[in-house]
RNA sequence: GGAGAGGUCGCCUAGUGGCCUAGGGCGCCGCACUGGAAAUGCGGUAUGGGGCAACCCAUCGAGGGUUCAAAUCCCUCCCUCUCCGCCA
């Protein structure tokens, strides 16, 4: 489940509103409601026929030991009330379990309501809330001399970074392979992005599997909602993961916090896949839309009042990487209709790539508040020996390299046909210029 | 992949069909004793669900089965450990 039951029953029209704002069907709320009331109903029905049982049972323990026979007649009638009350535990279980599945079903199509400053709206409504850096032209004028900035592909090309068509050859459309300094602009992306958010942000360091199973996909939601997307391993029943936030998260599935525990917050690289199933045809050139990319997640537990907040320093800290690369960017609030249907709020990333002259999405940073962790039923204790909470959970990225180095190259590139690496790259690069 | 041993409350452990409503120890919390503490004693200490409440129901790795009754017996699966094989 996802909405809570106790939630459901006490803020319906919230909820309603919610599902009304994302485009979703808010009848279901109602129908969920009625399920919620015939799913107590035959659960303390059920409840008090095993009662009943166990009552019985006791008895003929006790009537056994006082030295009853076992299949005498003093026990017969016992056993028989015993055996009835199973009888129709038996017929109430089995409704109780359909009535459960289907409500299940309904609440797993209720989306999480978004926060109420998110602008209402499809995506026409998204806020653009800041704008950071100078918006190079792709015409450009240096030292007098006119010459235009090209796409990345060509960049990439002239200096031998990546090869999309012997990623074809080995692979598919869509699985670039990098190769000397892209190869090497890979790594030193990764390991300075981990390192800003270890050493600068305090996060703790994940190295994930890149392959999770069935449980950890529901977790996140994954399954069954965008099932589509991932590359499945039938024969074992696992998943590619398609973000470094399935593994991480689930990293505490099922687990109960102390306070002084949280908030826990992770910086994790991984490689990610997608099937981007229904894109084809879509940013066909360069790594815009790539199949296989690299990703370094930034993933939090936090305590429920402070997750609005953390969210505004997770931002802020997937943009310290876009300002420490000297990339222009701007930070978009997304309208609710432009929300996943498990986020109460995002915003993202857009970094500007002057040779294609777009905005490109190189991270997302959501607050789910308790939305996923109901799903894996990760708590916390907001007091020595009070009842467990849930969690709120938040992440977002920081950053997608692939779009990260299109823009890299589309902003670094010289007129000379040479790229400057990026002054925080340059440690990690050992070398201030890439020529061919 | 083969053989064996295991999976019980935060941790360790008892438990081989009904006095298990899961016992004991450690840890933790409260109280008593103390000038304060240690030690000691007493009590409390899982999660989910239902009920105004007393209380009730479910859960002993997961799922099924046998039985009036399962931590305990049977079946399937998962995981951990030891040894062997294979292997970066």
């Amino acid at each position: 489940m996802s909405i809570g039951l106790a939630r459901l029953r006490e803020e319906p029209d919230r909820i309603r509103q919610g599902a009304i704002d994302k485009g979703e069907d808010p009848t279901i709320v109602d129908q969920a409601l009625v399920l919620e009331g015939k799913r107590r109903t035959l659960l303390g029905e059920s409840d008090r026929l095993k009662a009943e049982r166990n009552a019985a049972s006791k008895k003929i323990g006790e009537a056994i030991r006082a030295g009853a026979a076992p299949n005498g007649p003093e026990v017969a009638d016992l056993k028989r009330a015993s055996t009835d009350a199973g009888t129709q535990i038996e017929k109430l279980d089995a409704d109780l379990a359909a009535t459960e599945s289907a409500l299940e079903e309904l609440l797993l199509r209720i989306p999480n309501p978004a926060d109420p400053d998110v602008p209402v709206g499809d995506a026409s409504a998204n806020k653009v809330v800041r704008t950071w850096g100078e918006l190079l032209p792709r015409e450009a004028t240096t030292d007098g001399q006119a010459w235009t900035r090209r796409p990345h592909w060509d960049v990439a090309e002239a200096l031998h970074m990546f090869d999309l068509e012997r990623g074809a050859k080995i692979t598919g459309s869509g699985w670039p392979v990098y190769t000397g300094p892209g190869s090497r602009l890979q790594r030193a992306l990764i390991d300075f992005m981990l390192d800003v958010h270890t050493e600068e942000h305090g996060m703790t360091e994940i190295w994930p599997p890149a392959v999770v199973n069935s449980a950890s996909a529901r977790g996140t939601g994954q399954i069954p909602d965008k099932e589509d997307q991932m590359y499945v391993v039938p024969r074992d029943d696992l998943y590619l993961v398609p973000t470094a936030e399935v593994p991480v998260t689930n990293l505490h599935r099922d687990e109960i916090f102390e306070a002084d525990q949280l908030p826990i917050r992770y910086a994790a690289y991984s490689p990610c896949f997608r099937r981007e199933a229904g894109a084809a045809g879509k940013d066909t050139r360069g790594i815009l839309r790539v199949h296989q990319f690299d990703k370094v997640e930034m993933v939090f537990f936090e305590k429920p009042e402070a997750s609005t907040e953390a969210l505004e320093w997770l931002t802020g800290r997937a943009e310290v990487i876009l300002q420490r690369l000297g990339l222009a960017y701007r930070v978009l609030l997304m309208a609710t209709g432009d929300l996943g249907f498990v986020q109460a709020k995002k915003y993202d990333l857009e970094v500007w790539a002057p040779g294609v002259e777009r905005w490109l999405e190189v991270s997302s940073c959501s607050n789910f508040r308790d939305y996923q962790a109901r799903r894996m039923a990760i708590r916390y204790r907001p007091e020595a020996g009070a009842k467990p909470e849930l969690v709120h959970t938040l992440n977002g990225s920081g950053l997608a390299l692939a779009r990260t180095v299109a823009a890299i190259l589309e902003t670094y590139q010289q007129p000379d046909g040479n790229l400057a690496v990026p002054e925080a790259l340059q440690p990690y690069m050992h070398t201030a210029r890439v020529t061919p």
